[in-house]
DNA sequence: TTAATACGATAGTAATGCTATCATATTAAA
DNA sequence: TTTAATATGATAGCATTACTATCGTATTAA
């Protein structure tokens, strides 16, 4: 049986459903290689229309803006993490085993998976880490919002907080701990490649893992 | 007793030294109202030359580009922080009431002090918040590591993870929790602020806060 | 008194971030 | 099967951004 994992996008994000064409899964899977490759700042939507043989104005007719752009292939990485954690704790009856396994898919070096063939889930996961805080630090971060931009960040925060009300009803802060795991999870990841004395990861301490120290954080504190 | 608190910049953030002169006071003074006012992506020497009446040639004999103006505010502002924790702690006994003074600090809304005449604390508590991680998620991190750059923050969360030590010293992760709160204080605020679903911090709840949040989360795990 | 410097004024240039128009190929509807 | 709609390619253009360079003058330092 081939499994294929068909995420739905907020039709906002776009002007032209990039699923539907092959110049749109073109400008994803490239838009992804090279915002990877260059950098958000650098990426412009003429390099882009370069590397896959269209125009800019070809890019212009799928997204406003690379912002969006950025949106859309963030969003999407949100909603394949959540999609991840319902999978994953699918059959497992202890909620602590799922808030274990929720900071394992978020911590654990991500490889590609089938579910899709031209979304790099690899790139996609060191795009957030490097550029994800950049699609909600901005002026219009509340129109941004309204219009359910945010949404798949927020479902996956709000998952993990119901497992860890699940675990602890009388906590107090399931919310933050929730978006705290997801946050630290990456900082700590792009620290340790970065600035590694921010963290403890270095490469003879094979077990002291981004994992451990979070789950030693949540389950010491819930 | 007049205090004028002087902090020491890294030479290379800057080509000429902002402090020495009227025009360099004023250039650091309404960047940081500008950036707040705007944003960084929409901020431009340009727009910060006519606001002080000077050229754009004239901002850019100071600094390379609005990115290291941003690296020196937010250098700045590390570094204040620091002078802050060394201050507030100084004559403290317990090493527990200096991390929870680390924490405070970090977390409680920032007032103007009358340390600086040119530079607007508060500004640039939420100018950190909102712009603060922009500084080294860039292609260009490991050269500005290299040039110190991010040493201010490095210092902070080194001194804090060092009362962590002092505190535990069998814990296995200081530098990392260290970052962590110093991330999350900023983060936290920022969610409440604008995707308030990804905390607990409503109008409703005068009792819990950041800074409790993270006091919990911290004396839990250490 | 001269020499250095800081700064204002102005110009120029490549790249960015778009928008607009027109032609053509393909696909869908009548 | 003709017609109409749609998607893309090709090209142009334009305001803004991100700089760099030059020149004259006022102020300051040697």
């Amino acid at each position: 049986m081939e499994h294929s994992l068909k995420i739905k996008m907020n039709q906002k994000l776009f002007l032209r459903n990039p699923e539907d064409s092959d110049l749109g899964r073109r400008i994803i899977k490239n838009g992804i290689i090279l915002i990877h490759e260059i950098g958000f700042e650098a990426f412009t939507f003429k390099k882009l229309s370069k590397e896959i043989n269209t125009t800019e104005a070809g890019v212009y007719r799928y997204f406003e803006n690379k912002h969006r752009l950025l949106l859309y292939v963030v969003d999407w990485y949100w909603s394949w993490q959540e999609y991840r954690l319902v999978y994953h704790t699918n059959n497992m009856a202890s909620t602590e085993d799922k808030i274990k396994m929720a900071i394992k898919l978020l911590s654990d070096p991500v490889e590609d998976d089938i579910s899709t063939d031209y979304i790099s889930e690899k790139l996609l996961y060191e795009i957030v880490m490097a550029e994800g805080a950049k699609s909600f630090l901005t002026k219009h971060v509340a129109e941004d919002n309204k219009d359910k931009l945010f949404k798949p960040y927020k479902d996956l925060s709000q998952r993990i907080a119901a497992l860890i009300h699940e675990y602890n009803a009388s906590y107090g802060y399931p919310n933050s701990l929730a978006s705290t795991i997801i946050e630290t999870a990456h900082f700590q990841k792009f620290y340790a490649n970065n600035l590694p004395s921010l963290t403890d990861f270095g490469n003879g301490n094979k077990d002291k893992t981004v994992a451990h120290f979070l789950e030693k954080l949540v389950f010491s504190s819930i």
